[in-house]
DNA sequence: GTGCCAGTTCAAGTCGACTTGAGGTCAAGA
DNA sequence: TCTTGACCTCAAGTCGACTTGAACTGGCAC
C-alpha cells in the first residue's frame, strides 16, 4: 500500500485530522514526510491508530499509551500491566453490571417510591459505600459508536 | 437524627466539602440553614448523596441528576430513560470485556510479537472499527474505592 | 476580649483529550 | 497567472467535575 496523506488516513481510520495531529504532536504517530504542505503517513499507522483506540477503550491514558507503543509502532506491552488493568476492567464490569441490573429493577418496579423498594436501597448502599471507599481516580472511558 | 454540619455530612458520606458546597450551588443539594457559618443539613441529605453517587457511577452527568432528583429529595425517575440507560450499559460492558479478554490473551500468549497472534489482531480489529463508527460520548466512569 | 482555627465566599485553576480560530501557504484548476 | 480551497501552525478555548487560593468571619477556649 502507498503512504496515505492526513486526509486518506482521517478517512480511513474514523480519526479526525485535527486528532491526528495531536497524536503526531503527542508523539503517539509518526508522519514521514509531506507532499506540499499534507502530511504523509505510512499505512501501519493505520493499525497503529487501531491500537491506540484499544488502549483508549481499555481505560489506558494517551501518556500511558505512549510508553507502551515502541516507536517502531509494534506492541511493548508489560504483561504485568496488562493484567492489572484487566483486574481493574474486571471490577468496573462488575460495579456496571449492579447498576445496570438496579436500573432495570427500577424501571419495573412498582414501589410507589423507589425508596420504598428494598432492592433499590441495597443498591443506594452500595452506592454510597462505593462514594465513601478510597477516592482512586479511574480513567473514563473514551467514546464510542 | 439531628441535623447534620457539613463536617459531619462529609464524614459520614465521604464526599469532601468542597464537593458539597459545589454540589448545593449547582442545586443538586440543599442546607437548611446555618450553624455560624457552618450550613447544616438535614439527615436526609445523605440518602440523596447516594442517590447523586449511583447516577454518577451509572454514568449519568450532574445536570442528569439534577432533573431526574424532585426537589424533595425522592427520586423522580422516567423509566425510559432508566431502561436506555441500561442499554447503554449493556454495550458498555459488551466492549469493556471484549477488551479485558484482550488484555488477558495478550498477557498469556506467546507469540514473538502481538501483531502476530491473530487474536490479538482481532480485538485490535473491533478496536478500530469502534473508533470508526459514529462518534457519541459516553459518560466517563466516575472515581471509585 | 481577643486570638485562633475552621469554616465561609468568589474567582480562578486543574486535568485530559481534543477542537477551534486566526492567519499563512501550497498545489491544482480556470 | 491568479484564485480557490484545503491543509498548515500556534495559541487559545471547551467540557465536566471538582479543587485551590485569597481574603473574610464567626464561635469557642483562654
Amino acid at each position: 500500500m502507498r503512504d496515505l496523506d492526513i486526509v486518506e488516513v482521517a478517512r480511513r481510520s474514523g480519526v479526525p485530522a485535527s486528532t491526528l495531529r495531536f497524536y503526531e504532536e503527542k508523539g503517539l504517530i509518526t508522519s514521514i514526510g509531506r507532499r506540499g504542505l499534507r502530511r504523509l503517513f505510512d499505512p501501519g499507522v493505520l493499525e497503529r491508530l487501531a491500537l491506540i483506540a484499544l488502549g483508549r477503550t481499555a481505560g489506558f491514558s494517551l501518556d500511558e499509551i505512549a510508553l507502551m507503543i515502541a516507536p517502531d509502532g509494534r506492541p511493548r506491552i508489560d504483561r504485568q500491566r496488562l493484567t492489572a488493568k484487566a483486574e481493574e476492567l474486571d471490577a468496573t464490569i462488575r460495579d456496571l453490571c449492579a447498576i445496570r441490573d438496579g436500573l432495570r429493577h427500577a424501571a419495573a418496579c412498582r414501589a410507589p417510591s423507589h425508596m420504598e423498594c428494598p432492592t433499590f436501597r441495597s443498591i443506594l448502599q452500595a452506592a454510597a459505600s462505593g462514594a465513601r471507599g478510597a477516592r482512586k481516580k479511574r480513567a473514563p472511558l473514551p467514546p464510542r459508536g
